[in-house]
DNA sequence: AGTTTACGTCAGCCTTGTTGACATTCCAAT
DNA sequence: ATTGGAATGTCAACAAGGCTGACGTAAACT
């Protein structure tokens, strides 16, 4: 543990970027960007009644319409009780449309409503804008990196519904 | 807004990562690695009395120590009622000391305890190699590039505060 | 027929964020 | 020297959004 600072800073050179120093930088990095990630989203949900969890949930539900609430619930990483209370204010607000499944009827599936689709437009017109001005600033390469890092940091499973989620819509 | 469904798919064509599509998977990559980011800390937090806010206290007090109350409070970006709660807890658990300004004694300078730097090196020694191994599996080109979007993607204040902290330890 | 799966719900708890009000201490400027 | 304002601490109340545990229903599987 700890070994960055232990390494010769002449082992290689290249590896610069794996001292502790580069890696606390990585880190902190990491933090101050999500909270500009989050930012934008958060300020336009704040006039409502609705949270950073009712977004996620509009977000792949829009992702991918039809999605079974067990889905959904691998996807967030949250109990079921407490997607079901965001799942509830949605439907009850007209936003999101659950519909029994057709052939396993135990299956709901979700939609987001035209209402729902407006909202969730909104919400990520907004963070679409930043990370487009991000990516404009750091270039087509610097993009690139920052996805490789991005998909290498994330645990197996959340790496798996990544994947799946964009052969969905390649 | 959502211009990137509009744009001519011919236009250019180096601008392929602007795309709607391309900045809905940045974002998605964002929510998935930062659920990784902060996993191993979380299940060591899980195990004692002390949360993510704990985490960020003791982390940035580690980083700069002797730094203010309201230094902290700007760059942990919370109200003063939210960090002093956290405070309070890890200054009665002896893990964090409070000492009194010597020119401005309205001020209290912040400082790790022995056991909080212990603790300090256990969380950050999982969160570092977590970042480690991403690092190195992307190799060092993608480690600047995602550094670069990151920077990118902060608020000017944020952008700000990670760069002071980047000058104080070079 | 019995078990498992998918979902919903009630109740209660915790962390971590918020606002508002108020006290204290002390620097700095008038 | 007094006063205004800044920095800090604290109390109270509240909300969002996590969690666990228990229970119920309906459908599907074996």
């Amino acid at each position: 543990m700890a070994d960055g600072r232990m390494m010769a800073p002449s082992s290689g050179d290249s590896l610069l970027f794996l001292t502790d120093e580069q890696l606390r930088q990585g880190i902190e990095a990491m933090f101050f960007a999500y909270r500009g990630f989050t930012a934008d989203p958060d300020r336009i949900l704040a006039d409502m009644a609705y949270g950073r969890a009712h977004h996620r949930a509009i977000h792949f539900i829009n992702r991918a319409p039809g999605t079974t609430v067990n889905n959904l619930l691998n996807i967030l990483g949250v109990t079921k009780q407490s997607l079901n209370r965001v799942l509830r204010t949605l439907i009850a607000d007209g936003l999101v449309q659950s519909k029994v499944g057709r052939n396993d009827k135990r299956e709901r599936h979700l939609f987001l409503t035209d209402e729902g689709r407006k909202l969730e437009q909104e919400l990520s017109d907004a963070q679409r804008a930043r990370m487009r001005l991000a990516f404009r600033t750091a270039g087509p390469e610097a993009v690139a990196g920052f996805r490789t890092v991005l998909e290498a940091m994330m645990d197996p499973e959340m790496r798996q519904s990544f994947d799946r989620l964009r052969e969905s819509a390649p």
